[in-house]
DNA sequence: CGCGGGCTTGAGCATAGTCAAAGTCTGTGG
DNA sequence: CCACAGACTTTGACTATGCTCAAGCCCGCG
């Protein structure tokens, strides 16, 4: 193991031990440096041919638009996310993605995923680990639009995001920083903005949390939990599976 | 190739041109053939050391109950789908998965999967593109949550679930048999039940769709297309991309 | 025949949406 | 240094979608 892993190998060595040749083959994703400024869109729903990116600095968000110009938000994605690679298995991309923040990561092209598992053969069953957890995300993420109130919404999205942040080092039980605005809240809750901003209010009010443009800060961390009845079952790594 | 293919053999395939070794190994998935009653909990959510399924007949769902009862169905399955894929990849279940019918499965358990990615690395590919297409469903049914109406969401899951059926030779554009109840409506569209049956009754005066026990009958297709704004694009398989 | 599961309907309520207007903050250019 | 534009936030008033509670019905089955 070196020092000085790529987030995405951190990542997959969290599931799979990996190999020299496994590392190798993975260090050839990192060749394609890119960047992007905030609001551009990466991937186009309906694109043909897109790439993946793996994201080393930023935030991005995945979404789909409805024909009556709503948005969902699906997912966001912080560094060491893997992103868009729906859009290289399948022909066209069937979601969008765009910059939330300015953003650098490595382009990933079909050929290099589709090569590197014939080269690395456990890297396609780490790659699908990888998958499996952003997909526990967005089951997470279904029920919470299914079956929560938009308070208790918030509260596990808040949750959910600072454990996510925790996992790759940043923020902590105080808070993080966050460079959303209510309209990107109102997008990944399905609730409309003034409905976001009334809730907001009324969670800073009960002493609950407070987002102030720029960063969450947990004001107190058990009520929210307990609000949310969050549980990181879903998130957790326990050391690798397949060795 | 055989001609009496498995429907998870059929399904992959769609992707990824199999050898013969993947075929051989893909066979060692249909031994503990199992069958299930209606109501019969397959799966539990927390559980540790669960198996998965491939379903060869029957309806099964996917879901998560939270603490105050209130149940979200994420997904149902049918017959070739795969079921707990995410239960063996992770140490614990993260989800719940109940006969809808009785059920005929065959049973496959963790090292039946790990071990075939090792024989047959191309089978992890087409793995990781099946859970990619159940994970773009689930995007689907997210947005359908998120960002439509009760009425809506009801023509998008019928639609939804014509479509799925039709890819393995059930029902046509007047219909499909559909053994589901108002409860597992609610449950999987985020309603009450109470407001289903108010819902269906609308859009069968309107000559929308009629959901009688036992069959939904398409009354008015293309109308209901339209009201849902289906698109199929990201259930279509268009012949293998990996050969 | 009675029981239970599922379906149907009404009445009243609550959560969240829409529309509208004004306030704040930040960066840009004069 | 100020004026202004534009993006984001805040608040009020009104509306609507969907929920809860409650009751009754239908039908298959033991």
């Amino acid at each position: 193991m070196q020092t000085n892993l790529s987030p995405l190998t951190r990542k997959l060595s969290a599931f799979v031990a990996l190999s020299e040749i496994d590392l190798e083959t993975l260090a050839r994703f990192d060749r394609r440096r890119r960047s992007f400024e905030p609001g551009h869109e990466m991937i186009h729903e309906g694109q043909t041919g897109s790439s993946a990116f793996v994201l080393s600095k930023g935030w991005a968000c995945s979404y789909k638009i409805l024909p009556d110009g709503n948005r969902q938000i699906v997912d966001f994605q912080i560094p060491g996310d893997f992103l868009g690679l729906r859009s290289i298995l399948f022909r066209t991309a069937d979601h969008s993605v765009e910059a939330v923040t300015r953003i650098e990561a490595s382009e990933v092209i079909a050929s290099d995923i589709l090569d590197s598992f014939a080269r690395a053969p456990r890297l396609a069953t780490a790659v699908l680990w990888a998958a499996s957890r952003d997909e526990a995300m967005v089951v997470e993420h279904l029920v919470n639009l299914g079956r929560r109130s938009a308070e208790e919404r918030m509260a596990h999205f808040f949750l959910e995001l600072g454990a996510r942040l925790a996992l790759v080092g940043v923020g902590d039980r105080t808070g993080y920083d966050c460079p959303l605005t209510q309209y990107h809240l109102a997008d990944v809750l399905g609730l409309s903005a003034v409905h976001v901003n009334r809730v907001l209010r009324k969670m800073r009010e009960e002493g609950l949390v407070t987002f102030k443009t720029g960063r969450v800060v947990f004001d107190d961390f058990g009520r929210l939990k307990a609000l949310a009845v969050f549980d990181t079952a879903y998130l957790d790594q326990d050391g690798p599976l397949l060795r």
